[in-house]
RNA sequence: GGACCAUUAGCUCAGCUGGAUAGAGCGCUGCCCUCCGAAGGCAGAGGCCAGAGGUUCGAAUCCUCUAUGGUCCGCCA
């Protein structure tokens, strides 16, 4: 399934992807070459690569594909890449490409390439590495679903941003996204809550109530209570569950909504979709998912072994209606009704899912937090089956948050009412340090969430680098201002930008150049901390050049008494701070235009 | 018993889908403040990429097995 998801993004089309001028400059001349009996016909060119070399000493890109056609052809690795080198340095904007180690060529680019990079990033303002890849692609993301039994605590945080920011990425790479959130409000769980809400309001009556296992005894639900009361007045008091249930259960479930939007907002995400599992029920979209199934003969009658090892205690093998998952890639078929004749919970989700693939999305992405893992495999068995392999679902698993204050674990405890809501922590830090620290590490890895070392202004916080470095553009900006000097973007894209001809600007040039690369390889993979990432890097090195400003005079930004040079250092940096602010739209994080 | 994820510097983590001598921050060692902002800067030491096999021109990356840690395992959601 990652196969196809990976192909049917393969659609490159980029108008400032330096790599992928390069690389169709390689393979233009290769084709040139073919035609010139130069090298055999029908070779592939898919596998060939131009990328940064690990080592910048190495040169500006280098290129595998001597080594990737040497097989193929039937030469050696060097003999093409001799070849090739010949041919390419004929192109203006090759300054030197040179057959290394098993058969790389090594390329190294004119400055005026890296220093049109910047009147790129000028012309194309936070749209500077917008690609194609995903045109005329429909993905629909799906993220948070948190039951709507109460605020959102900390982990749906993580996923929440996690979906928000991947989102946003794939936007960004052109993709057609939809944002959508499964409301799981057919269960029995909503009517756990129905009657946790009714203890509240008997409580807004003025009777003492208890609150016994499997009910929710949170205070958040005391206002609920008592919106029921102003809304109803007595009518529920004395009545029996079968009269009020109902009611009570769509008033509380909408209540709880409210309050999860809320948080969202509190956060910085918006939904397209908000999708009710209930609507599934009673209006034969389950029975209509499963007759697909069924009519594929997925559908049947058995009995499923007692999971090894552990023996539950009450175990008795039965009957059930199971899927048979094991046809696309799940370990055991799965039952989607219970022994009672009711839905299981993999019923409705089949018909969401089903759903999702009838509304015609080519890409489906689900974000499940670690503890649904077990999942993955029958979700993704269910859509392969539903759409006859033809939709792909990527799911990606957010892990568990750990949270610290000041160095010491912070224990979370439901009973002790001490769990950390998603509010706790925006209150606390903010939606900005919330989204970047929530993104500084992979989404299947455990990330530790300090309260106070992500407020803490050191280079050890990204949250801080970047931003910092994004405020010293503008404080550079204000400088210049004060000095008489035009900086409107218009007024920078005229700039001479040959005068940035020192090999710290271009090392700067160079990392900007990386921008639409990256954003294209985060995207394939589903990976926006590779966004965060980025940054960090990209903050550092303009940091490092601002520095060397300290010894170096003529790397400083400001020059005085010539305006000229310094408009062609401030558009270098006035540069950085757009694909920053850039990088920052992506993860949902206003950049700062000054530190506290 | 099984599934999924992790394992990379003393610590916390990246590593661009298979490329060259594996990177960053912290910590450690040594230098550096009349200087656009020292809430720092520069340089250095530090690695058998958990282990063992395999795939090929080439592996931290892909496959198999093992070890350790985490999550999960009819009808709960």
């Amino acid at each position: 399934m990652p196969a196809q998801m990976i192909q049917g993004r393969e659609t490159r089309i980029s108008d400032m992807n330096l790599f992928a001028d390069i690389r169709a400059l390689v393979v233009a001349t290769l084709e040139q070459m073919v035609a010139q009996d130069a090298l055999p016909v029908d070779l592939s060119f898919d596998a060939i690569t131009v990328e940064p070399p690990r080592d910048a000493a190495h040169g500006d890109m280098a290129t595998n594909a001597a080594m990737v056609l040497a097989k193929p052809a039937g030469m050696k690795p060097r003999d093409i890449a001799e070849a090739l080198s010949t041919r390419l340095t004929a192109d203006e904007r090759i300054t030197s490409a040179e057959v290394a180690g098993p058969g790389f060529l090594n390329l190294r680019l004119a400055p005026s390439v890296w220093q049109q990079v910047a009147g790129g990033v000028l012309e194309a303002g936070t749209d500077f590495g917008r690609s194609a890849l995903g045109q005329g692609v429909s993905v629909n993301v799906e993220y948070v679903s948190a039951n709507p039994t109460g605020p959102l605590h900390v982990g749906h945080t993580r996923g929440a941003v996690f979906g928000d920011a991947l989102a946003s990425l794939l936007d960004y790479a052109g993709f057609d996204v939809t944002r959508e959130y499964y409301i799981n409000d057919g269960g029995a769980q909503v009517d756990v809550l129905a009657r946790s809400v009714y203890l509240r309001y008997l409580e807004a009556h003025g009777q003492e109530v208890a609150f016994p296992d499997g009910t929710y005894p949170g205070d958040y639900l005391i206002a609920v209570g008592e919106a029921l009361k102003d809304k109803v007045g007595d009518a529920y008091v004395d009545e029996d569950e079968s009269v009020w249930l109902e009611e009570v259960r769509d008033f509380a479930t909408d209540a709880m909504m409210d309050l999860i939007r809320a948080d969202l907002e509190a956060l910085g995400v918006e939904m397209d979709v908000f999708f009710s599992e209930k609507s599934l029920y009673g209006t034969g979209r389950i029975e209509a998912a499963l007759a697909d199934l069924e009519s594929k003969g997925l559908i049947y009658e058995g009995v499923l072994q007692p999971p090894k090892g552990k023996k539950p205690e009450d175990w008795e093998p039965r009957e059930q209606t199971l899927f048979k998952s094991t046809d696309h890639g799940d370990d055991v078929d799965r039952p989607v009704k219970k022994s009672d004749g009711g839905w299981t919970y993999f019923a409705p989700d089949i018909a969401y899912h089903y759903d999702k693939v009838q509304r015609g999305f080519d890409q489906l992405i689900d974000v499940f937090g670690a503890d649904h893992g077990g999942y993955v495999k029958r979700m993704k068995a269910a859509v392969s089956a539903l759409s006859e392999g033809r939709v792909p679902l990527d799911i990606k698993l957010t892990q568990l948050v750990k949270l610290f204050k000041n160095g010491e674990p912070f224990k979370m405890s439901k009973r002790a009412g001490t769990f950390v809501t998603l509010r706790d922590v925006v209150d606390q830090v903010g939606p900005d340090v919330t989204r970047f620290v929530m993104l500084t590490r992979k989404n299947d890895a455990m990330l530790d969430f300090d309260f106070d070392k992500v407020l803490e202004q050191s280079r050890e916080n990204p949250v801080f680098y970047v931003q910092y470095a994004h405020a010293r553009v503008s404080s550079v900006m204000r400088k210049a201002a004060e000095a008489g000097i035009a900086t409107d973007d218009a007024v920078l894209r005229q700039a001479d930008l040959t005068k940035l001809d020192h090999e710290a600007e271009l090392a700067l040039l160079r990392k900007l150049a990386e921008w639409p690369r990256l954003v294209e390889t985060a995207a394939r993979s589903n990976e926006p901390h590779r966004v965060a990432f980025y940054l960090y890097e990209l903050a550092g090195d303009f940091h490092g050049l601002w520095n060397r400003g300290n010894d170096t005079p003529a790397l400083r930004f400001l020059q005085e008494g010539d305006a000229a040079t310094s408009q062609a250092k401030i558009a270098l940096a006035r540069s950085v701070a757009i694909v920053i602010a850039a990088g920052l739209g992506i993860l949902g994080v206003t950049p700062a235009q000054e530190m506290r």
